[in-house]
DNA sequence: GGAATCATGTGAT
DNA sequence: ATCACATGATTCC
């Protein structure tokens, strides 16, 4: 353990927070993937894992594996900077044009196209969210107290809290429409999470209607986020190249962290040229954690 | 290999 | 106008 004391406490902050029902699992595997986030460089050992948590690597190693679908060393790899090159595909391969393609044909697996999504007029957008009726409510989620706000029309927000992070993230969301109605309505958003964290409930027959409310800029590159197959990965020049503003990636990546609906349209599918983890709004152990359990769960 | 530097498009103030 | 960016390429050590 080289990592001085007070970065792993700032991560430790950022990481994902218990509130799930298997509530000590989810602690144990939090501090799992806080370890290894900070620590891949080294390829620390199921052991050296297991010591560090004071725990014994077998039971680890189960518990690990329940939730993520893979061992501890296989989400080590699937961190490894090495791994995220390897989403990218081969060089040359133009992911974003096909996948769309790709996604309907395929055997259902391969694609969470499960999506549609309508845009707002930019009249609306300019209002601010005015006359718009916001639902939203904290829930449990793999990733940590996720925040979900739907209008009638569908999934307009989807954020993470860290524990005590509550007010913090609401506000963060609200600035985004504050001319719009919020009523708190847990009844009304609890579906929302059953259907987008566990991938069996996703099926093309039973589309998740979200609305994208963002600037024209925005929303292109959301759509174009979409488009990103399931457990792979793409540069934000590639997102630029897509829309068809091949030197507006710098914008890309600002338009990228301005995502609304985080997990559903998958921002952390975004990652630098060289395949390193740049940036995520909701922080960067939260982006390594999906990632990973993309990797597993594909 | 890194750190520093620059060109760069968008959106917010 | 001006500024801040979840970038990327280039140019220095």
């Amino acid at each position: 353990m080289n990592a001085p004391l007070t970065l792993a406490q700032a991560v430790s902050q950022d990481a994902a927070v218990n509130v799930t029902p298997r509530g000590s699992d989810y602690e144990t595997v939090r501090r799992v993937i806080e370890l290894i986030t900070l620590d891949y460089r080294d390829q620390p050992s199921l052991e050296t894992i297991a010591a560090e948590l004071d725990q014994s690597p077998t039971q680890l190693q189960k518990v690990f594996t329940r939730w993520a679908g893979l061992s501890p060393k296989g989400f080590l790899q699937a961190v490894t900077l090495d791994h995220a090159k390897r989403l990218l595909g081969r060089e040359g391969m133009p992911l974003l044009e096909t996948a769309f393609e790709v996604g309907l044909s395929g055997p259902g697996r391969l694609h969470d196209l499960f999506v549609t999504h309508e845009a707002m007029s930019p009249g609306e957008w300019k209002a601010k969210g005015a006359g718009l009726t916001i639902r939203h409510a904290f829930h449990p989620s793999p990733f940590g107290l996720a925040l979900v706000m739907a209008t009638d029309r569908g999934l307009a927000g989807l954020a993470f809290a860290d524990q005590g992070g509550e007010a913090a993230c609401f506000e963060d969301m609200r600035r985004r429409w504050p001319n719009a109605e919020y009523i708190e309505d847990r009844e009304a958003t609890r579906p929302y999470v059953g259907r987008i964290f566990n991938r069996a409930e996703w099926s093309r027959d039973r589309p998740l209607n979200v609305v994208l409310i963002g600037t024209d800029f925005q929303v292109s590159v959301w759509q174009s986020l979409l488009k990103i197959p399931f457990g792979r990965a793409v540069t934000y020049s590639d997102v630029a190249n897509d829309i068809g503003k091949p030197k507006a990636n710098r914008a890309v990546g600002a338009a990228i962290g301005a995502n609304p609906i985080s997990f559903v349209v998958p921002c952390h599918r975004a990652v630098g040229k060289s395949g390193a983890l740049t940036g995520y709004h909701w922080g960067l152990t939260r982006k390594r954690a999906i990632l990973g359990w993309e990797q597993g769960e594909g």
